[in-house]
DNA sequence: ATGGCGTGGCATCCACGA
């Protein structure tokens, strides 16, 4: 079975690049983060024409996350337990945001993750993804210590690049999100709950990357961030026989600035 | 020194992204 992730950057804009990629790239299932639209607007049906279920949640334009699946797809849960909700303001309510789904597929519980990006390191939103990824670390304890032979991946856009190697040039980032200690804690402490990132022993850096801005000739400069990731249960992990990053993907016109991450399970 | 791109929305500028 081969599952990935991906941050599409709308997916009606992609919606043509990601079923084509998908069976091009013969892909079970892929989860799939910044939608970038409400449930009702969702393409299904390009989708189900190539052979793939869909779950998705998507409240706005911002956000949404969904898992595709042509192996099955049972079980979907909107968001995770005690997942935090964000305000945009202090005299509005905390509200959840579509930016987690989950769904059985094939026998992996497949978690499709959009992080909260931080914006910068006054801002409230950098507190929201610590407390986000500080649930996220309890829930999946919580999955594993409930059943330690768990099949489990935590894919998505993680929004934290947690070693130097995993951006072209750290004093590119001095007072940016992203690289900051809380924030490589709160990643590693959900590594250290159990979940292995299985793509970088196949895909090692420095250079690997999974998403290029599109300004500044990112790109084709090959600088980059390595900040999608799948982590896996310990007895998936054991069934990852490889890995890798589609950089030929972000190629192009009409590419996402974030490449697929794919994994290949025994 | 700044911003340079791309997407979506009660749009023709704003919010958001990393």
């Amino acid at each position: 079975m081969r599952i990935a992730t991906w941050n599409v950057n709308s997916v009606r804009a992609r919606v043509d690049r990601a079923v084509a990629w998908l069976q091009r790239s013969d892909v079970d299932v892929v989860a799939l983060q910044e939608t970038k639209c409400k449930d009702a607007q969702f393409p299904y049906e390009a989708f189900r024409e190539a052979g793939y279920e869909v779950a998705h949640v998507g409240l706005s334009q911002w956000n949404g996350v969904a898992v595709v699946s042509r192996v099955g797809l049972e079980d979907v849960e909107v968001g995770f337990p005690g997942q935090p909700g964000w305000s945009s303001s202090a005299d509005v309510e905390a509200a959840p945001e579509a930016r987690a789904i989950g769904a059985t597929c094939g026998g992996v519980r497949v978690w499709s993750l959009y992080v909260p990006n931080g914006r910068s390191l006054e801002d409230p939103h950098l507190q929201y993804k610590l407390e986000w990824l500080a649930a996220l670390r309890d829930a999946g304890a919580g999955w594993l210590a409930a059943d330690p032979q768990a099949q489990v991946a935590l894919c998505g856009d993680w929004n934290v690049a947690p070693q130097d190697d995993d951006v072209w040039d750290m004093s590119a980032f001095e007072g940016s999100t992203h690289v900051t200690q809380p924030e490589r804690d709160a990643f590693y402490a959900v590594v250290d709950a159990g979940f292995a990132d299985v793509v970088r022993p196949h895909a090692p850096g420095p250079g690997t990357y999974t998403y290029w801005d599109y300004k500044q000739l990112r790109f084709p400069r090959r600088e980059g961030m390595r900040i999608d990731f799948a982590l896996c249960s310990p007895a998936l992990a054991a069934r990852v026989g490889g890995a890798s990053v589609d950089r030929e993907e972000r190629k192009g016109k009409g590419a996402s600035d974030h490449a697929p991450v794919v994994v290949d399970l025994v």
